[in-house]
DNA sequence: CGTTGGGTTGAACCCACTCAATACGCGTGG
DNA sequence: CCACGCGTATTGAGTGGGTTCAACCCAACG
């Protein structure tokens, strides 16, 4: 939303964002670009426990106790959030460079599951190995920082796309940001293969399943989208601009409703 | 919502969320329970400037270099969220002993604007100052981390009662919340003034105006809370837990829809 | 006084939800 | 091979909660 994520897309490599915030300290932060540069920094630094994970596998759950932290390697994951009352809700996802765990930090067990929604590997570290090493290397910590606060950010441009946006908008928004994930990291991002099921994505959106379904079909109608393949899970993105496009449509059409002031 | 918050309200001092992680590195790390033993920690360890607000002035704003973080140590601040069409939204309120500015560490710049809804004061410190300061006391940096996880961990419970809360639960909650943030910093409350207008509550909520009205009017009908003073910010709060009552019932009525699975 | 900003209230509308039927893809087993 | 079941997705019809638009009240203030 904010900075690079918004405008023209696909940059490749914009990781950046989780780059050095001041700019030097005693030895000074190499400049973590990219992921692969905070991985190798992760990987030299600590021990490293790699899983691999299938489609469904839990990293860890609401109530565990916190004591490692895990950084997503490879595949898609979810963050499913509990209330006490039963109710739950997709939170967040998580692509390759994301951290997972972050949420336990603060009283020592997690508040939410985190699901792998397709095969992947994690790799994961004890927390109190990593303060250690922070304490050794500032440029972990700057990186640890930096991870967090993104997540922070993004969580808020996210609500805010929940709050503002009409559930078509939201969809498109939805498939904006997976674009911008795939691009930021590289990959190609004429062609998504959601990793969710319509349920899964109205959780996450805040909306019913059968909307995520009508407002998905609307969008192939627009030919914003289109599903190539039988299966409906993949789609189709020949401009990823459209998207944006779309989105500042909708608003529009409310008259730039919803603002404050 | 997940653990001390939701159920049975205000056990004072249950600032205790923003407590030890990983118990035990060089210096046991203080056992920080609450948030003066905090500042406490901050005061002595830091160079702490200390800075007194109106309402209305801001403490930072979007797109402004991030140098500095705050600490509030009085009054009440919003967090301000910007998009980059305009569109803009309240995403977060800051009470005592919450921090400011976590947001713009990632990138280095801010992304939200932060401001004051009251008379107050934040105690603002270097960030290079502080990350120095981390390193030769592991017990700053597990206060750090604690602050980033907590907000983390409340942002995404509020984003759950914003997709699968209607709105007149949605504002008991804000009420509740509120209520919650007040008994664990000690304060009385029975009764709680709103430093915000109905479009600012609405703006939080993701609902207008007049829905925040009607819902207040509607939890007034009830009995769950009532305006005494003639000012319609001023709300008594006889019962705190009949405002989680409130919003299981009206979570009742909708059959436990929403929840996926 | 008139003005201005905030709050309340009413009436009409509409988007998204609910409920229900139907279709599709896929694995299993007769 | 088809039959069957099951989970998932699509589509339609009807409803309702929340929005929109509007009028109105009230207190503060010049």
């Amino acid at each position: 939303m904010n900075a690079a994520s918004h405008g023209l897309v696909s940059i490749p490599g914009l990781a950046s964002r989780a780059c050095p915030p001041t700019a030097e300290l005693d030895p000074p932060p190499a400049p973590t670009r990219d992921l692969s540069a905070t991985l190798q920094l992760l990987e030299q630094a600590l021990p490293i426990t790699r899983r691999l994970v299938r489609a469904g596998d839990t990293v860890y759950r609401a109530g565990q106790h916190f004591s490692q932290l895990h950084v997503v390697h490879s595949g898609l994951f979810k963050l499913v959030n509990l209330a006490s009352d039963g109710r739950e809700q997709v939170v967040a996802l998580s692509f390759k460079g994301d951290w997972l765990g972050f949420d336990g930090i603060a009283d020592g067990r997690h508040s939410c599951d985190a699901v792998a929604l397709d095969v992947g590997e994690v790799w994961t570290i004890r927390y109190d190995d990593l303060l250690r090493r922070c304490i050794e290397r500032p440029a972990l910590m700057n990186v640890l920082h930096a991870a967090m606060s993104l997540e922070l950010a993004r969580d808020r441009d996210f609500q805010m796309s929940l709050c503002t946006l009409p559930a078509d908008a939201r969809v498109a928004e939805f498939l904006r940001h997976w674009v911008d994930a795939l691009a930021s990291r590289g990959l190609r991002t004429d062609q998504i293969t959601l990793r969710m099921s319509r349920a899964e994505i109205g959780s996450y959106l805040g909306m019913t399943l059968e909307s995520v379904s009508r407002a998905l079909c609307r969008l192939a109608r627009e030919a914003v989208i289109c599903f190539p393949e039988k299966g409906r899970r993949e789609i189709h993105i020949p401009d990823a601009a459209a998207l944006g496009r779309f989105v500042q449509r909708s608003l529009g059409m409310d008259a730039g409703a919803r603002v404050l002031q």
